[in-house]
RNA sequence: GGGCGUGUAGCUCAGCUGGUUAGAGCGCUGCCCUGAUAAGGCAGAGGUCGGAGGUUCAAGUCCUCCCACGCCCA
């Protein structure tokens, strides 16, 4: 067979190239792929089978990734798991229908074309035109579908881009107004205000994305990153309670909003003094140690305190309005309760200020929270750009900023101000002009989730968290608390709220819930709307049905992106309006997987939750494998400008996707830990998860040709006699059956573990020790030469298809190699179609796993003890004795002495049971079981028992009791320990002891010496470039003991079979140097000189 | 500021309900083995278990506080 071509005859295998250039093979793959069509195929068959009724469908939604920037680690290992898991469940013979999800909308798309097309703010979007700026936006998106595609291809994902779905597509919109509308009839949305941070140079509300973008600089106190710092001013306010004549102070950074006041907030539990200031004789109230405090700050004289109390004491007093401008609030208006009046706030703090807060319900947080529990209105003279409008006439048109120092002129001269200074504090700022960003409370529109809580939770028990403390923890956590949720933006490019508004009456509206019905209503052809984007739909009105003379308009607002990517299961579907699909949805909520990174947990997650459980009652996913967050090397977020990580596209080349797939799914990350990423790492798993298996693929190659080894179908479930065969066999089923276990649980992060131990056994075991079985000619004394072949070949099918999800690439190449192109592959074209093999539970034999296990372990104590003496493994030595009190240890031995034998190069194994002759027993003490007994006095015994000479031990063992200290001891009270006795070449573990007999004879010698020249022979062939099967001729020089040695006919017999020389000639020095292939070396001080030379043609086998 | 998570060898991680001398893989160093090998084997160096208190006969493990990092929320 050593002639054998490239191409030989159509059953049998071609050769391994020589070098595995990983690269390469995957494009080599990619063109095959893109040549027969294996992904479509796949794809379809998981779109439709299940339709056909051909397969049960397995459903897995695809979240949608920002149509924005490049794809980068954080999208390849969820795109990964996203990839593995489907491919997995399509081999278990479910229709898995894989379509790619966009997330085209919201702001970061708006954004990047407002930069582009440089506008500003709101205002210059609308000057510009929506249209035009929407339609950038399109064209924005959908540039980068086609980087997105190569690389998400690139690295081996099967998804399908040609059936897709893009949450600006007019059918998913579409699907998005009737999921608004379902909740709009069940009651569930309603219009409230929020707080908003609102940029003013732009005219528009931030987004809290937005707002962390803005400018950050270092506290150079705390050293902690946090929001630029700016000086704003700091003033106590003095405010005229109404039945005293005494004073609240008060305390504000924002000046601007105190025409806004409605209400003063105390610390129900801090003490406040009521006091008079000596040298004005006004008397005010405040917090005690905020008084201190201002007095040591200078900013207070002495004072004669009249009364102390509880904040809660001044809860309900009422004060006099500061200014004019909403005096009409002193009673109660439009169904609020009456305003100006203290109010109780657990928020108010004694860090700064009075312990007296100025409350604007409009402004803030804080403010907008207590001013609802009060039941206070909203109050806001500002415009969007900040702007004061007519209802502040001493203000209107000055911009809030500016304002502050207006309204502190006037209350200085109004004399109510008692303090004016400036404060340096982190404020957030616009993250495109910079500016202050001003809150305030704003208009929009809520979906009710506090009513949905508890069914939140409910269905929250039935979904399957990997790892599980992110459903129990982080996301339960935020169930259990969940809040109405915001789901409207003021902005331009996403799926416009269909709330249309009377403008005679707003509480007149309606919500239209398809295209259908608003053409109906605005008297539309049918399909007339083309698009649902607010530049085709903003202008669609019509008469109201209940307002006489009312027009019908659409609010302004569109959705937030996070609502439409949590109706992706029906929009992706245009569900209910496809009919063909209509179907699939119902029967198929919840998905039966899902997979993101832990950055979605209030994200996508909750917003599929959230629609599924107010629609459907139902959880939307079963399984969710959560992801955590890939960091650079460094240990710090990725980030383009530092360039601290290598670019996606430059490791995939370097290494291949397989490697970096596996390197990712084997990382802290699928476990939603942060992981770190390091090339090196991406290499390092080139070397431990993919050449194991080439190098055994290679093996079987190499030696399947060279014997002719032709596989049938029947080698592939053959029941093999040899106890190898038998054993890797065995080994293969428990692997197979870990590694179903590991996929099906979801914990991808134990599959490539499974498959690097299988591997090791293949390698560094079965095949090690079957090595000569596959060698032509080889004596099989024990039966049937294809046997060993049939097993290895069987083997390696096997672990092939089980790493196929992990590793798309080399296994299809395997595959190919291994199957297709000898004609036993069946229909399919690829591995990816081909079904995940059953564990065969009958082929396990728990037994015979352990029996190899223990004889490893005998293995490497032999090695150990052989190193401490040292004695290279090529010399032979006589005798080596294992001691085992263990029974199953004795007949492992007794199975496999043969390869302990070979593995450790001595003549004779012997077993004992007794180990007493070779190590020291001694013992511990078993805390676990002593220290509840004895408390205390634990230390005392345990030292007695450590102190226990071996006889006593030894006793303890026979008789199963002893007094040690006082305490009667029995066999598990102490743990066994044992010591290699003095002066033994031996090593113990787990009761295992392993003896060498050290003592080299003439015979074992000569021996020795004859394996170091089979192995100079063996480096030599190498280094000549042989084939294993090449014949040579050899000739040898050596001199004295060392020829006598080789020359001993059996020694020299040795030498030509292991080396196959078809002629061993001792010759002089010359004439060994005149042959092509020569080397000089020397053997324990014995000159050695080695030449060979390949003889053409085949030599006699 | 709050919630959740993480912190153990140079790196990636185990360490069960508290129990003996804290482990594995990779990397490094040395030696060895090789009729597939970009492999493999054996050994060695390498640890204040993030820090400080506490509970206990006994703490990497439980409690408290603190520090650092990450995600989310404010």
């Amino acid at each position: 067979m050593a002639d054998a071509p490239d191409t030989p005859s159509a059953r049998s295998f071609r050769a391994a190239p020589a070098q595995l250039d990983l690269p390469a093979l995957e494009r080599e793959i990619l063109g095959i792929w893109k040549d027969n069509d294996a992904p479509r195929r796949s794809l379809q068959w998981g779109a439709t089978a299940w339709r056909e009724g051909k397969a049960e469908a397995y459903v897995f939604f695809d979240g949608p990734p920002f149509a924005t920037g490049l794809p980068h680690y954080g999208h390849i290992l969820p795109g990964t798991i996203k990839d593995i898991v489907p491919r997995y469940f399509t081999m278990r013979g479910y229709a898995v229908e894989r379509r790619f999800g966009w997330d085209c909308h919201g702001l970061p798309i708006e954004s990047l074309v407002q930069d582009r097309l440089k506008l500003a703010g709101a205002a210059d979007i609308e000057a510009y035109g929506i249209d035009k700026f929407n339609e950038a936006c399109r064209a924005g998106v959908l540039t980068y579908v086609e980087k997105w595609r190569a690389t998400v291809e690139r690295m081996g994902r099967w998804v399908d881009f040609d059936n897709d779905y893009k949450t600006m597509d007019p059918d998913f919109m579409e699907s998005v107004w009737w999921v608004f509308r379902r909740l709009w009839d069940l009651g569930l949305v309603y219009e409230g205000y929020r707080v908003q941070p609102v940029s003013p140079a732009l005219a528009t509300p931030l987004s809290n994305f937005e707002v962390a973008q803005g400018p950050q600089e270092r506290d150079p106190v705390t050293r902690k990153e946090g929001h630029k710092r700016r000086q704003d001013p700091s003033i106590t306010v003095r405010f005229k309670l109404v039945d005293e004549d005494a004073y609240l102070w008060a305390w504000t950074t924002t000046p601007w909003t105190l025409p806004s006041n409605l209400a003063l907030a105390v610390h129900p539990e801090l003490t406040y003094v009521k006091v008079r200031i000596l040298d004005t004789g006004e008397v005010a109230y405040l917090e005690e140690s905020r008084l201190a405090a201002y007095q040591k700050a200078g900013k207070v004289g002495e004072v004669e305190v009249l009364e102390r109390m509880p904040g809660s004491a001044l809860v309900g007093r009422r004060y006099e309005p500061l200014f004019p401008y909403f005096e009409r609030y002193r009673t109660p208006q439009d169904g609020h309760a009456a305003a100006f009046r203290v109010v109780a706030a657990d928020y108010v703090s004694t860090d700064a200020g009075t312990g007296i807060v100025h409350q604007a319900p409009a402004f803030g947080e804080d403010d907008f929270e207590v001013g609802r529990r009060e039941n206070l209105p909203i109050v806001n003279p500002l415009s969007l750009s900040g702007i004061f409008d007519a209802t502040v006439p001493d203000l209107e048109g000055m911009f809030a900023k500016d304002a502050d120092k207006v309204i502190v002129r006037m209350l200085k001269e109004q004399g109510k101000l008692v303090d004016q200074d400036t404060i340096v504090h982190p404020y957030p700022h616009c993250y495109r002009t910079e500016q202050p960003l001003l809150y305030m409370a704003l208009s929009t529109w809520f979906v009710k989730v506090e009513p949905l809580r508890e069914l939140l939770v409910e269905n929250n028990r039935k979904i399957h968290w990997v790892p599980e403390h992110v459903g129990t923890g982080r996301f339960g956590n935020w169930l259990a608390e969940a809040r109405d949720w915001n789901v409207a933006r003021n902005r331009f490019w996403g799926t416009p709220l269909p709330i249309w508004r009377c403008d005679e009456d707003p509480t007149d509206m309606v919500c239209i819930g398809s295209v259908r019905e608003l053409e109906e209503r605005a008297g539309l052809e049918p399909g007339s709307i083309e698009d649902l984007h607010r530049h085709y739909v903003d202008d669609i009105t019509f008469p109201s049905e209940k307002t006489p003379g009312g027009t019908m308009r659409r609010v302004k607002e569109v959705f937030d992106c996070w609502f439409e990517s949590g109706s992706m299961p029906y929009a992706q579907n245009h569900y209910p309006f496809d009919e063909a699909r209509k179907r699939y949805v119902e029967e198929h909520l919840p998905a039966d997987f899902i997979a993101e990174g832990l950055d979605q947990t209030r994200g996508w997650f909750y917003t599929l939750h959230v629609l599924a459980a107010a629609l459907f009652g139902r959880p939307a996913f079963k399984n969710v494998v959560v992801n955590g967050l890939i960091l650079a090397e460094d240990g710090k977020k990725m980030s383009k400008r530092l360039k601290n990580y290598p670019d996606p596209v430059d490791v995939i080349e370097r290494y291949g996707a397989d490697a970096l797939r596996a390197y990712l799914v084997s990382g802290p990350a699928v476990r939603a830990e942060p992981m770190r990423f390091s090339e090196r790492g991406v290499r390092d798993t080139v070397r431990m998860a993919i050449l194991p298996l080439w190098n055994a693929y290679r093996f079987f190659v190499t030696y399947a040709r060279a014997d002719g080894f032709v596989p049938e179908a029947a080698d592939l479930d053959r029941e093999p006699s040899h106890p190898l065969d038998r054993w890797i066999r065995s080994r293969t089923q428990s692997f197979l059956s870990e590694i179903r276990q590991a996929y099906e649980s979801y914990h991808l992060y134990r599959v490539v573990p499974a498959y690097q131990r299988m591997c090791d056994d293949l390698n560094n075991w079965y095949i090690r020790r079957s090595r000569r079985r596959f060698w032509r000619g080889a004596d099989v004394a024990d039966g049937d030469p294809r046997q060993p072949f049939a097993t290895l070949y069987a083997t390696l099918v096997t672990v092939v298809h089980a790493i196929a999800p992990v590793l798309p690439f080399f296994t299809e190449w395997l595959y190919l190699r291994l199957l297709a192109e000898v004609g036993l592959a069946g229909d399919e074209v690829s591995i990816h179609e081909r079904a995940f093999p059953e564990p065969d539970a009958a082929a396990i034999d728990a037994d015979l796993e352990r029996d190899v296990e223990a004889v490893r372990r005998v293995v490497g104590l032999a090695l150990a003890a052989r190193e401490q003496a040292k004695v290279a493994v090529r010399r032979p030595l006589a005798k080596m004795t294992v001691a085992a009190p263990e029974p199953a240890v004795r007949q492992a031995l007794a199975r496999f002495g043969d390869d302990v034998r070979a593995e450790v190069n001595v003549r004779e194994l012997e077993v004992a049971e007794d180990d007493a002759s070779f190590v020291r027993y001694g013992a511990k003490a078993n805390f676990k079981r002593l220290g509840p007994r004895l408390g205390a006095r634990v230390k005392e015994v345990a030292a007695a028992v450590a102190a226990l000479p071996p006889d006593a031990v030894r006793r303890l063992l026979q008789e199963g009791r002893i007094e040690v200290a006082g305490e009667v001891l029995d066999r598990d009270d102490v743990v066994l320990t044992r010591e290699v006795q003095a002066g033994l070449v031996a090593e113990t573990d787990g009761g295992i002891t392993v003896v060498l007999d050290p003592r080299i004879t003439d015979d074992l010698r000569a021996e020795g010496w004859t394996r170091e020249a089979i192995n100079r022979v063996q480096n030599l062939r190498k280094a000549a470039d042989l084939e294993v099967t090449d014949r040579i001729e050899l000739r040898i020089f050596a001199e004295g003991d060392l020829r006598d040695a080789l020359e001993r006919p059996d020694l020299q017999e040795m030498i030509a079979g292991e080396t196959l020389s078809a002629r061993v000639v001792f010759a002089d020095e010359a004439e060994v140097r005149a042959l092509s292939h020569v080397r000089a070396d020397e053997i324990d001080g014995h000159e050695l000189v080695i030449g060979l030379e390949r003889i053409e043609g085949e030599g006699a086998a």
